[in-house]
DNA sequence: TAAGGTCTTGATAACGCTGTCATTTACAGT
DNA sequence: ACTGTAAATGACAGCGTTATCAAGACCTTA
């Protein structure tokens, strides 16, 4: 049997107010005189009340529910690290969390229709979007049309309707090739990630920033596309491990596509770090399990995602005025799969 | 301005029918003359008209929510795909997924807590266990006491009250096991995984009887206790390659510790597979990023949850009667990690 | 003591849908 | 055409909250 469960007005009557004053109490609004609050709030524990949220989402058009919208990623440590931080948040304000994957082979049109379709059915009170649904025209447009606070993850350009973070990924890919520089690296190749994310286009400034810094002068060959996954990885790493004036390191814009590069070196029998460096980026749980670990810049997707939510329940209880934006520096991990380059190498 | 969303007495005046019909257009119920739930369904696409899920949960005490429970996972990949597939069919369904991550540090009373506070807040009409949230007395008791239909992933002992999926870990080991002897080892190892999943007791069964049915005596120095993670699985290989005898392969329960016992190798400067085959279980993706890439058995977890799902939902509508279980074969993949043991290993 | 606030509280009407049950319509059988 | 049964439809009462607005309680101040 279904515990019959309490209601507003058995509370109610429990404490010998009315349901509007519960109502108050529940909701911690202001004006209310502190012994009925206390007696209202024991009434309520004492018969285990939780309010109902379909009547509640009824009648304060409000649902207590953020969705949570994503591509089907790349990496699914990213994914959930992120989920795990917006779901921290949610918890701790009292909100729910509802999930919407995206396919990523469908169109843009089919983007904005999912986007339109989740809040339709699940009218949650707001929407988180992950990059890179977070610069997707279709899908801000659908949430914009349907009124619904966003916030966005890792936007190309925030805008002050919605709150944003974003990892400094400019400076960690600087910090990165710095750290290649100074050990002594100079033919320094750098494995680009997925174009629809702002992040590729940051950390590859943050790369040639590195570089010119340097006096180095770019060279386009030392430059392949990737798209934040293993095997893009691994087809960079060959291209870039056999030309015929091959880098002393890679630097991959993700750690999954590092991971490739690795795997590209430990075919042509490239041992690493000795014949090449690599390094990543993120600071994902793969770059713990390749061998050698990978040296990357940490991104604490948790907590930005624990921020950000944190950010989008203000705004949508009205105790934030403005859209927030913050930055998240990412510090650099250094593990084995960077070092001097071999003196035979820097010979050449 | 939020587009003033249709409702359902809109439809009804639209179409020439009283609310009620459009009540029953709308949730496919019979006794409705064809024109009219034509009628009806145009006018309701015609005005864009999406009914309110609060307004549906609080009338019709179902909200068509399905709740996942899972703990943080060892592995990332695994929880993201079993997401994956839930939200498939969820969405198929017209229900929507709503998330529970329990922080796995918690003790079981905190876990039955968090199953309770989660199907009293949301409300929803069923909920999808993890392993080994699956096998928590608390958690099920809490879930049976409220009246939540349960449904399970790799439960330990299926019971008829709950829908159940569950991959075919001892065949699957067994398989395993026995591409290694056909392989020529004789000396395997094996890594266990969390003893509060079932599936580790599988997998250690299916490798012991393939042992077992080759006359090979069971030697307990070459069973190494894991924990599903990577670490352990390290820990595990620097153990067991560094025994006297050391053993020719090494089976580890899940991929995630084969790529342990691979780090382990290559920290013992032991050749894979030359000196040592590894192979895993899952075929997660962590087992085509290893170098070499893991042999391992492909676990369906897409399909597994999908089908579990689609379960739950039938059995949630009343279309279902009895609660079903599923198993699911695990077929090979076979990859570089394994090979013939090297004449000097098997001379010894 | 009365007036004029401010703080507390409550009565009651929504909110948008489904369930119940009565009513109307359709159609078969005579 | 007439009755009986089954199919189709509708009227209306909730479902458990929050919102609105009015009323009561309690202070201050003059």
């Amino acid at each position: 049997m279904k515990s019959s469960k309490a209601k507003i007005t058995d509370v109610a009557a429990r404490a010998g107010v009315s349901i509007k004053t519960v109502s108050r109490v529940m909701n911690r609004e202001a004006n209310v005189r502190p012994a009925t609050r206390e007696r209202v709030r024991q009434a309520a524990t004492a018969l285990g009340y939780k309010p109902n949220p379909a009547a509640r989402g009824l009648a304060g058009r409000r649902t207590f529910g953020i969705g949570l919208l994503y591509e089907n990623p790349h990496e699914y440590s990213y994914t959930q690290r992120t989920l795990e931080g917006v779901f921290a948040s949610c918890e701790q304000a009292g909100y729910t969390l509802l999930l919407r994957p995206c396919k990523d082979g469908a169109g843009e049109m089919s983007r904005a229709q999912a986007a339109r379709d989740f809040v339709d059915q699940t009218r949650v009170d707001g929407v988180i979007l992950a990059a890179p649904l977070s610069d997707d025209g279709g899908v801000l447009g659908a949430l914009r049309a349907s009124d619904t606070p966003t916030a966005r993850i890792a936007p190309g350009a925030p805008d002050d309707s919605c709150c944003s973070v974003r990892a400094n990924d400019r400076d960690g890919a600087r910090a990165l090739t710095d750290h290649l520089l100074e050990l002594g690296h100079r033919r320094i190749a750098f494995v680009t990630g997925d174009p629809r994310h702002d992040a590729s286009a940051q950390r590859l400034a943050g790369y040639r920033l590195g570089l010119q810094a340097r006096g180095i002068a770019p060279d386009e060959a030392l430059v392949a596309q990737g798209m934040f996954d293993f095997e893009s990885g691994q087809r960079a790493g060959r291209t870039l491990l056999t030309l015929p004036q091959r880098p002393t390191a890679v630097f991959a814009s993700n750690d999954e596509m590092a991971a490739g590069v690795v795997a590209a070196a430990h075919e042509l029998a490239l041992a690493v770090p000795a014949a090449v460096s690599v390094a990543g980026f993120d600071d994902s749980p793969i770059a713990s399990r390749t061998w050698p670990a990978l040296s990357t810049a940490r991104q604490p997707v948790f907590e930005m995602a624990a921020a950000l939510t944190r950010d989008l329940i203000g705004q949508l209880t009205g105790e934030a005025q403005a859209a927030r934006h913050r930055v998240f520096d990412c510090p650099l991990v250094l593990r084995a799969s960077s070092a001097a380059p071999a003196p035979r190498n820097a010979e050449r």
